[in-house]
DNA sequence: TCTGGGGTCCTAGGACCC
DNA sequence: TCTGGGGTCCTAGGACCC
């Protein structure tokens, strides 16, 4: 047995814990550089406002409709969403930590009433954390997913599906009619593993809901489409293909990539972004132990322009594996120069680092002894890199090609609306006078 | 004028091996 | 007219997730 317990409308919640004016209004938060909607209140749902949609094309419902916009507060949603983990673990013996706002835990052998049980839990996340969460509780993981959208659906939309499967809904509970009912008001496209595509296939072959999914046996499934959706029926059926991920294994490839806030065609400006994209990857790296052998690098203009379109990236190996930033960086800003034009308006760019290994089973190679020294002071040079950083502030130590702060940097993101860092910035704090 | 970022897994096809 | 069989590895592209 599975809980699926997460966050409704993380991001609008986590900003409505510090401004409680916000509660019942339309509110949305926007991705980096203000550019759509990555988080939607109910009421901004009901004003039809879709997940992703170009702020530029809703704009004019913050006079219409008292719609308010957020920029995106990545350091207040990460630390909530730490708050809520913890008390979700409280579920069961063992949780996985699936996004910023969702994690499965795994109720096996959990005695007693598990509805009880998930909505203690609930209220007491709403009352310790004041995010509001749904809970879904099922046999396997994918109905889990399906039996929150029920809890959520049912809270949000009334009449959607039966009054009591609101906010906690346990499918494991129903009696089989009751079970049935619900998996024909279910949409395929609703189901985790099955999106846009998919779904328009299926329904094209007259499968429009859940119901019908489970009707059709397992060959037909891994014939007509692929092994990935003949798994996700089984799941549906109730038969566990997905087992949780309690330690989730290292990563194999670690990003660091941005839309700028306005165009730029200079090579020193890309080289800025550059450096620090790779300087972030690289701390990414050292924070999992691991040390990475290549370095690609993509730059590009922006397909929504009608300027002339230029993209390319560049995978470029490292001389050895490594974690040193500097190494990486190199290796980034070389692979720049060789895809570097003159005369694009470059819009986005981005450092991945490839072919990543844990850092404690490096192939040994002959090296001169004070190379050797100089590798071990190099390692420590990073660790105070690193202890500095997480003391002061991301940014307070950096590469010098990463251009001065408050200096040009012209490629910086826009973030005209974004909230105080109450709870991970001292300056920020919320002050309360009696 | 203005359209996010960071991941995973699967598949098909080509190169290569014995 | 006729040209093996079985396997691995790599890459690019597609689909999906939040």
């Amino acid at each position: 047995m599975y809980a699926l317990i997460d966050g409704n409308n993380f991001y609008v919640s986590c900003e409505r814990v510090f401004r409680p004016s916000l509660q019942g209004r339309p509110v949305i938060v926007l991705s980096n550089n203000d550019g759509c909607a990555i988080a939607r209140s109910n009421e901004a749902k009901a004003l039809g406002i879709r997940m992703g949609a170009p702020w530029h094309e809703i704009r004019h419902m913050e006079q219409s409709h008292g719609l308010v916009a957020l920029s995106a507060n990545f350091a207040l949603y990460g630390d909530l969403s730490d708050r809520m983990m913890s008390l979700a673990a409280g579920l069961g013996p063992h949780q996985e930590i699936y996004s910023i706002d969702e994690s499965f835990v795994d109720l096996t052998g959990v005695p007693g009433n598990l509805v009880e049980r998930g909505r203690k839990i609930r209220e007491r996340i709403l009352q310790w954390v004041g995010i509001p969460c749904c809970i879904g509780i099922a046999r396997t993981k994918t109905l889990a997913k399906l039996a929150n959208h029920v809890a959520k659906t049912a809270e949000r939309k009334p009449g959607s599906y039966p009054e009591h499967l609101a906010q906690i809904c346990n499918l494991e509970a129903l009696g089989s009619d009751e079970l049935e009912d619900v998996f024909r008001r279910t949409q395929v496209q609703e189901v985790w593993g099955i999106g846009p595509r998919i779904g328009l296939q299926l329904i094209n072959e007259g499968i429009q809901t859940v119901y019908d999914l489970v009707q059709i046996d397992g060959a037909t499934v891994k014939r007509g489409w692929s092994v990935m959706l003949e798994r996700t029926v089984r799941e549906l059926k109730g038969m566990p293909c997905i087992e949780l991920d309690h330690s989730p294994p290292p990563k194999q490839q670690i990003a660091s990539t941005r839309s700028f806030g306005r165009t730029v065609t200079g090579f020193t400006d890309l080289e800025e972004a550059v450096t620090e994209f790779a300087s972030r990857t690289a701390q990414k790296l050292r924070g999992q132990h691991s040390f990475c052998a290549q370095v690609m690098v993509f730059i590009r203009t922006s397909p929504f322009r009608k300027d002339p379109q230029y993209s390319r990236s560049i995978v470029v190996p490292l001389r050895r594996p490594t974690a040193d930033s500097a190494s990486i960086t190199q290796g980034a800003l070389q692979g720049l120069k060789a895809i570097f034009r003159e005369g694009f308006n470059y819009a986005k760019a981005g450092v991945m680092l490839l072919d990543l290994q844990p850092d404690d089973q490096l192939q040994m190679e002959l090296t001169l002894e004070d190379e050797e020294d100089s590798g071990r002071s190099r390692v420590r040079l990073m660790s105070a890199l690193d202890a500095v950083n997480e003391r002061y502030g991301r940014g307070t130590l950096t590469l010098g090609s990463a251009g001065v702060r408050g200096a040009r940097r012209s490629w910086t993101m826009k973030q005209e609306r974004r909230t105080p860092r109450y709870t991970t910035h001292v300056g920020e704090m919320l002050e309360v006078r009696a």
